[in-house]
Order: structure tokens, then C-alpha cells, then sequence
DNA sequence: AGATATACTGAGGTTAGCTCACTATGAGCT
DNA sequence: AGCTCATAGTGAGCTAACCTCAGTATATCT
């Protein structure tokens, strides 16, 4: 601890907490898991037919993890696979109506633990705060 | 995505990544787990024993798990537990050197992926980022 | 046509959490 | 002293969210 300057590490235990807290409050009352809301919302905010691998891909996650989310999701009817016209080994996935709606829900009436907590922030410190984690989220 | 300002989504997303990065790259080649590690961390900053119970309370999980966490440190012989003398209930934890010496070489080796990505950021937006993050983190 | 690469998925494993129920000890009340 | 209730840790067993490896179907290149 006794380092010039630790608030790296202060930063980086921070952010892991902000996390963990924002995981746990996401789940609760909701039937959906965090990696399916995580999947939802890329789609959504893709807003067109994304390919499984793309999804992973974006998700960070490898293809056939993505596979497990898509057939939860699917099975609740959230989504929907449809085969890629142009490339037949290709699945493409879209969000139902109800997954759209279920999205917006979560959006308007509960939101986010996270959303909750950073609307403390004024507006000019959300976009800082925004900057600052876009440049390290960069590369 | 046409909410009026959907900045507070955008922070959770990319709050959300980085921590995705960090766990993963702080796993390589290092033989400790991302929890045991925060573990570690939490005892070094503490400077003291801690109860096991106040080490769930300060990582955020339920008592049943950082048993489990402390064993898998005690087998390494990173940890040590010992009896609380004012309360034969209380099971003490303290870092061994061996701990203590294994959380330096982390420290100066190779840092957390995140302490790097940190370092792009000059002193000033770093103490920014953590002013705001603390102000998030609190109650 | 044949070789090689790409897209997805079945089988099975790991990790870091969780809950529930139990034991041992401490603290407060009568 | 004896009873009751709370607190500290842990055994047993579960789940979420990933992973790797191998296999099938399709596409692309030579």
C-alpha cells in the first residue's frame, strides 16, 4: 500500500465492486440471467439479425457459449434464430417482440442497479466519467 | 438507443467490460484466482487480522464462500488461520509471508491489466475516475 | 474434385459464487 | 445457574457462466 500511487489499484478494486454489486441487483425479481440480459441488450442495440458468432464476438465470449445463451433465450421465446440466407452454416439471431418489450421494461420501470446509481452523477460528470472509461476501454 | 441520454447504459456496458478484461487477464500464468487475489489484496490493505467473517463482509460475499477461499489460500500457504483469542467463535486470517511476498512480485512484475490500462490515464483524470467512482461505490 | 477453413453445437469440465442446515460459542435475562 | 437467542464458521449440495475438444454441415480456394 505504501506505493507513490496506488490508485490504480484503488480504481481497479473500485470498478470490480461497482460490478459485482450491479450483477447481484440486476438479477433480483427478473427472469433473466445476466448473460442473457447482456445478449438482449447487444442485439438490441445492434438492431438488426447479428450471427452467433458475432455475437460472441462482441460479447466476448467464445461461439459456443453464445450458443447456451441463444437456446435459453430462445426457449423463453426472448429471440429467435433464423438461418443466414446467404450462408447456410450461419444462424442468424433476432429479438422477438417480446424480447424487445422485456428489454423496455427492465429499461423504464426498474432500470439498472447501475443505471440507479450513476444517476447520482450530474450530467457532466456521467460524461466524464464516460470519456474516461471509453479511453480505457479503447484498443 | 434514442433515450435522451442513455450515458448511464453506456457506463454500466463499458464498466462492465473492463472488469470482463481485467478478471481474465489477471488469471494468466499466475497461479491464484481473480477472487484470491482480491482476497490477498483486502488483507494486505487491512494491515491486520481479519475475521473471516469481515473479510465477506469487505469482498462482498456470503461467509459460506470465503471459507471456501480461505482454504484454497491456506492450502497454498498464502494465508494462515488462527483462533481469535477474545472469541473462540472467530477464526482470524492473516497473510503469510509467503502471501505477502507473492502480492509484491504481482505488484511489481505484472501489475493487474487494469493497473496498465490505468496508467494511460495522466494523474489528474486518474484522480478524477476514482473520485467518481467513489462516489458511486458509496453506501 | 479435393483440401482447407468457417459456423455452429454436443459432451463434459471448471470456477466462483449461492442457500440451507448444523455445531460451537457468546450474551442477555430471570 | 439455566434458558434463550444471536453470531461465527463450515459441510453438503446447487447454479451460472464460462471454458475446451471433437464432430457435422457448408463454403471457398486450387
Amino acid at each position: 500500500m505504501p506505493a507513490p500511487d496506488d490508485t490504480a489499484e484503488q480504481i481497479a478494486a473500485l470498478l470490480d465492486g461497482l460490478v459485482r454489486r450491479q450483477r447481484r441487483a440486476t438479477k433480483e425479481g427478473l427472469d433473466v440471467t445476466h448473460g442473457q440480459l447482456r445478449m438482449l441488450r447487444t442485439l438490441d442495440h445492434a438492431d438488426r439479425a447479428l450471427r452467433l458468432s458475432e455475437l460472441a464476438n462482441q460479447l466476448g465470449i467464445v461461439p459456443r457459449s453464445a450458443t447456451s445463451v441463444v437456446d435459453d433465450l430462445e426457449a423463453a421465446r426472448l429471440v429467435a434464430r433464423s438461418p443466414d440466407p446467404n450462408d447456410r452454416r450461419a444462424t442468424l439471431v433476432t429479438l422477438t417482440p417480446a424480447g424487445t418489450e422485456l428489454l423496455t421494461t427492465i429499461r423504464r420501470n426498474r432500470r439498472d442497479a447501475m443505471v440507479t446509481l450513476i444517476d447520482r452523477l450530474s450530467a457532466a460528470e456521467r460524461s466524464d466519467l464516460l470519456r474516461l472509461l471509453t479511453r480505457l476501454s479503447e484498443d
